[in-house]
DNA sequence: CACTTTGTTCAAAAAAACTTGAACAAAGTA
DNA sequence: TACTTTGTTCAAGTTTTTTTGAACAAAGTG
């Protein structure tokens, strides 16, 4: 055991602080993560990884953004399911390591799949529900009325299936800036 | 006073129960209505709206969905807002009626006129002081990965800018179904 | 004017969403 | 095996959001 590590040896070449900038980057992820219907924690955590170059362990998640284990944990999976966040384990190195996908073609992407395709999909069955019922209306003006719904409804739905594919193309073009030495 | 109005002479040539369709499709937009995080009543209120051939009042909208009056009055002021919902002041009725916006296109473009847009544009402020905190750091890699980062965000909000215009293209093409009799 | 109808507002209640932390599991180490 | 480190789970607590309903304003009616 290792009642004291040796300044930062492994555990962290990291400032245990967060520069004003930060923040600040955080705080409009953390705002962001709000308005896509994401918790609050999850645009912190995702916004800490983005400032970052280098990867951070859970403990240091939760030590700089002062969350607690359960919200890192959480988070981070969630995030990495979304494809926002990718883990390694960097060599030497018993803890899980988290580094943020800065390629909005892939964070747009995954979102969409973890988020807007379930929904669509769920939608099909929802539609062929709805048009069951419809039919089995007797009075054949409600049943007209029924029908014109799901008929809109439908094309809705076509439509929207339409429009995620353009959505992931459109963002993909022109991703990476030019590259300025940085970094 | 009138005691008794004569059965359904202007209050309402509705039912006053939903039918099964009715009920799923208003359970169909309040879980849309959740996933674009707009409150379930919103959903529901746009639901109700949506299947009826007819404008109903705030007073049907509320009796018939079982809601409070505040949340009449706020939702139906809120879909109005979206564009998702109009009134009209039907001749000799003294109350205000209201009816569904059905083209897709006006639905998403209040959607993003009023929730994308306003997001887009706090997005330059935020990432005008972003700017000035980085180019406040006096060490010289920490400013450049500050500045690298500040590249990153700002062309993610050059790309969205550019890519809700195409939404609204897309969504819009051939909106309304080929009319079929009904109606 | 007195009364009714219609609609808004907002403080308080209710519901939903998020976070916490302690208990637990898994896996490495000695 | 006993102990440590790392990470997950989930019931309970906290915070945020949404809904309610009573008080109020506005406007029509007789």
């Amino acid at each position: 055991m290792t009642a004291f590590s040796v300044a930062n040896v492994s555990s962290s070449n990291q400032k245990d602080y967060l520069d004003e900038w930060e923040i600040a980057v955080i705080d409009l992820f953390l705002n962001a993560a709000n308005s896509f219907g994401l918790p609050k924690s999850y645009g912190q955590i995702y916004g800490l990884l983005f400032c970052k170059n280098q990867s951070l362990s859970m403990d240091e998640v939760m030590k700089l953004l002062g969350i607690s284990k359960g919200s890192a944990s959480q988070g981070l999976r969630a995030l990495r399911q979304l494809g926002a966040v990718s883990s390694v384990f960097e060599p030497g190195e018993r803890k899980e390591m988290f580094v943020a996908e800065i390629r909005l073609r892939k964070l747009v992407g995954g979102f969409l799949r973890e988020q807007a395709d379930p929904h669509l999909d769920k939608g099909v069955g929802r539609l062929k529900q709805i048009e069951s019922l419809v039919n089995d209306l007797e009075d054949v003006d409600a049943r007209k009325r029924g029908v014109r719904r799901h008929e809109i409804l439908s094309g809705w739905h076509r439509q929207m299936s339409r429009l995620l594919p353009w959505v992931k193309m459109i963002v993909g073009k022109s991703d990476r800036l030019p590259k300025k030495n940085s970094d």
